[in-house]
DNA sequence: GCAGTTATTTCACCACACGAATAAACATGG
DNA sequence: CCATGTTTATTCGTGTGGTGAAATAACTGC
């Protein structure tokens, strides 16, 4: 039972279920502005490829006929999200509501393509073994072209690999491929944080520094996306120098190697993330102080975006989300120093930033290719979707 | 003949006209995803209600029958835009092409709400007398609300002033206030350099340091709108101190006001604007300075801009604009400065920023309310648009 | 049980976009 | 200057597919 309804309508209220969890008939007519004798018919029509199903009625019960609300079978399809590193493949089966239902790595020798895309078809058999895969979605950093190829991928040594169409062709299951930051972008937009939101951005913290923006609905992406232009954003100028010779820029001070770069030094000793995190929890000066000034320069980051993008709230995910709760008053102060004390106040939500969700980002890549048939000509939407309201 | 597209189609087609300039039916048909023969009967509509006509074709000649663009009737209706100073009523007539047909100012005695709107009548009676005016939009300084109140203007020393009503009861016709940059950014969008761009940004220099943002296809706005919040981001550490106490933020090195201070004081003799320029282009050195560093301060600026909301371009206006002009090589340096050399490079264009312009924006804002027919429920528009491609 | 309320279904209707064929209006080339 | 090819516009019958109104179903509250 593939995911294929019929028609336009019928496509626009599986998506709306999907996204917007449970709803009810008349729910649906009311957000598609569609008749409820429509929402009849197609959900039956729906009910019926498998696609949707009538849910044990949770619904708050009030005076008259009680609604049924109607969800997507999330078993009904699953999607393998792979998140690339130099140095291993990590995996992630998701079903149709982006829950991930197994997770495996699986080392990397080389990162020539061929061995790549062969490590990757190994993942996809694996999981196979267990679950059947609608289709491949593959997040790394670096550039990627709209149809799935690398354009550019320092970390591996790419330039120009077809991944998408590689993978597809050693697995036979159709395969998408994205920025790691775009999948996760599109994942926050679809099941996360962003759900129903049209306006948000995103920061990741980590081994760089990634940003990411919700606007009007849709990711903003251009050609440049993958580069990582705010990696080199100046929030300090008294800061550290990174290795471009910016001083007190985005990398030098948010950046988990930059952090544990500087910790060490202080203590002279190797210091790793999680125990920076508890001399931080534990008063130890150096550790606070560095904490703080890298607090106060991600409380700067997010001004900056808030006053730019005006978005609803920031979330702020990545390896290092850590460091965002340690040093909360820090982002605060930061925040206040760029933020007019006119403007609203901006709402900062940290998420996690394990690898597994970085692979379901991925499979979100994947999902959406699936569900939404990429490789269709641009949809059917006239000049109206740009402009009214 | 008002602007009464029956249904949606017809109203997406006289968008498409309105917008994109005169348009064959076959290229309509391509672009809205119709067939030929719905483009004919619905361009017969339009056409019979007056808010079409077929053009002496003008298209190039090629083999086949020719084909004949349609094209808006522009004088068929006219809107009166109105720009709010603290001590004027600036007016200006447009056709539907928001092309200026008449332009007037009108002194301010006093800024209380009941002399403004009586002014701002008194300029649409004036205005009513040679054209007939379909609808008033209004354009300030200060946070307006959607439907046209006016939240804050501090300028006016206003709070929750519902201008858009009190115009439109003095008035009798349809009246809509904006933010100005909120209406220049529309009028950029429909009319001006961002015409079919759904991705760009804008700066504006003048009293103060305006930016606004299309992305996806429509402004990014929320109620912060007009608070002006890139007025104080920081430029240059080293740069002088604005009155709230930053080093060498926007307001302090881009407004018009602070570098006539600069220079002022630098030749110890009132110098204006024009006079600044001139000094610029004649090499004086403190004015060259002056504008070397304002200029790099400014590619700063852009830089930021570009790096996060990755527009197609940046437009650049305001009554400072020429601060761009002059100083072009130093706002190139300073956007070399934070812009990634892997990114590409980013355009800059810049555009007139006169009164007549700002009156042009609000004028706009009256033709978008009135060709949309805003007060109408949220537009028919599903969970798609806000996801697919 | 009865009244009130809300959700869903049934079903005939009809607007409206479409497909295919046709006509119109040019360029080109011998 | 006519034949041919090409692209655009129109005509018209057809059928999809969303709708409106009324009926029915399934509750709550009293």
């Amino acid at each position: 039972m593939p995911w294929k309804p019929a028609d336009d309508l019928a496509q626009s209220v599986a998506l709306e279920v999907l996204l917007h969890g449970p709803l009810a008939r008349v729910e649906l007519a009311r957000r598609l502005d569609l008749a409820p004798a429509t929402l009849t018919r197609i959900s039956a029509e729906l009910i019926d490829v498998g696609l949707l199903v009538e849910t044990p009625q949770l619904a708050e019960r009030r005076a008259g006929r009680p609604s049924i609300p109607l969800d997507v079978v999330a078993e009904a399809h699953y999607f393998l999200g792979i998140k690339l590193t130099g140095d291993a493949v990590m995996a992630a089966v998701t079903n149709l509501r982006a829950g991930v239902v197994n997770y495996f790595e699986l080392a990397l020798s080389s990162t020539e393509p061929e061995t790549v895309v062969e490590r990757i078809a190994a993942a996809a058999g694996r999981a196979g073994g267990s679950y059947p895969i609608d289709a491949i979605g593959i997040g790394l950093g670096g550039v990627v072209a709209g149809d799935g190829s690398v354009s550019s991928a320092p970390f591996l040594g790419w330039t120009d690999v077809p991944l998408a169409r590689l993978v597809q062709q050693a697995t036979g299951i159709p395969a998408f491929a994205a920025n790691d930051l775009t999948a996760f972008m599109e994942a926050q937009h679809w099941f996360g944080l962003g759900a129903g939101h049209d306006n948000f951005a995103a920061l990741t913290l980590g081994v760089g520094v990634g940003f990411g923006c919700v606007a009007n609905g849709r990711l903003l992406a251009n050609d440049d996306s993958g580069v990582g232009l705010v990696g080199h954003w100046p929030l300090d100028p008294l800061g550290p120098m990174c290795n471009r010779g910016h001083r007190g820029c985005a990398e030098s001070m948010l950046t988990v190697p930059a952090i544990l770069r500087d910790i060490s030094t202080a203590l002279d000793r190797p210091v790793d993330w999680t125990e920076f995190l508890s001399l931080v929890r534990a008063g130890q000066p150096a550790a606070t102080g560095i904490a703080t000034s890298s607090g106060r320069a991600l409380g700067r980051l997010i001004a900056a975006v808030a006053n730019l993008v005006a978005p609803s709230f920031v979330v702020v995910g990545g390896e290092g989300v850590d460091l965002a709760a340690v040093s909360a008053r820090a982002v605060d102060e930061g925040i206040r120093e760029q933020r007019d004390p006119r403007a609203s106040t901006v709402k900062v939500e940290l998420t996690s930033g394990t690898n597994e969700s970085w692979c379901r980002g991925a499979a979100v890549i994947a999902l959406q290719g699936y569900v939404l048939d990429r490789r269709r000509v641009a949809s059917h939407r006239p000049a109206l979707s740009s402009i009214d309201t």
